[in-house]
DNA sequence: TCATAGTGTTACTGACTGTAGCACACAGAA
DNA sequence: TTCTGTGTGCTACAGTCAGTAACACTATGA
């Protein structure tokens, strides 16, 4: 199937250089195999990136259309997506659902300020993020 | 090195089984591996056990001490610890630092409900959550 | 002393990632 | 029309790691 929409493969599950390109693709928007050869910094054989490519999209990542016989890849889904649903595994995989308790967990690990949560807390209570309009204009990431 | 002081390892990175255990250890504090097994549904030798225990135990997840030939195993950190660094991780590589980000993408991807996200808000604003007492009282989870 | 329970050591297999080679096809130049 | 380059399709191989387990060794209690 390889269907392009949502992934259940685990992004936590990507390999470093598989990581990487999929940054790369993020960042770039639209990619061809050697648009990000040139991106990355190891010199890597073109067919390796390729590969990864490729990979990258049959678990999902990714899709591409032909044009003149070259591949653009694009990302399927946005990076905030992506980390979205990784961050739902571990939630439940670690703290039972609760992410509240994911939240405890960040403060206490030190992975999370207490300061900046209370600044998080004031923009959530804000509705910044609470708001940013159902379907519509929710399409404008992963550029840049 | 292998301090069992927070391990370094991607907890993203465990194998099904070795969650499945270092979850049976968080909730019964501390374990033989023979009580594992028990817990655990499916039918494994005891060496079985004892090789994932001990792997665990390398990757700095748990600790053990010996009572008259006996190994008992304990986890070195909360589950709500691990799981915080786990985050940290995916929100470094995927949100570029920014848990706001992370945050935004939960709700995009329904890993979050708005409203979910807004109770949270005001749980936190409420300190409820940003207070638990930098280091005295903090120690108490982990059990059940 | 003997059996039992628990550990230490070692190993095999399959999956997955990093890395790449090679053959094939099309598009434009000569 | 033929040649050449560029890009793809397919295949493969080595390293690492998780799942799974066998086997030998050793205290401890009957």
């Amino acid at each position: 199937m390889t269907s392009n929409t949502t992934p259940d493969h685990d992004p936590a599950e990507l390999g470093e250089l598989e990581r990487s390109i999929l940054l790369i693709v993020w960042r770039l928007g639209t990619v061809t195999a050697e648009r990000v050869r040139e991106q990355l910094g190891r010199p890597l054989k073109d067919s390796t990136i390729r590969t990864v490519l490729r990979r990258l999209e049959e678990k999902g990542y990714l899709t591409h259309s032909v044009e003149s016989r070259t591949f653009f890849y694009r990302p399927v889904e946005s990076r905030q997506r992506v980390a979205g649903r990784a961050v739902k595994r571990i939630v439940d995989w670690f703290c039972e659902g609760s992410v509240e308790a994911l939240l405890v967990g960040m403060v206490d690990s030190k992975v999370l300020g207490r300061a900046e949560l209370q600044r998080l807390a004031e923009r959530i209570a804000a509705a910044k993020i609470a708001n940013p309009k159902p379907a519509a204009g929710a399409r404008k990431e992963a550029r840049s």
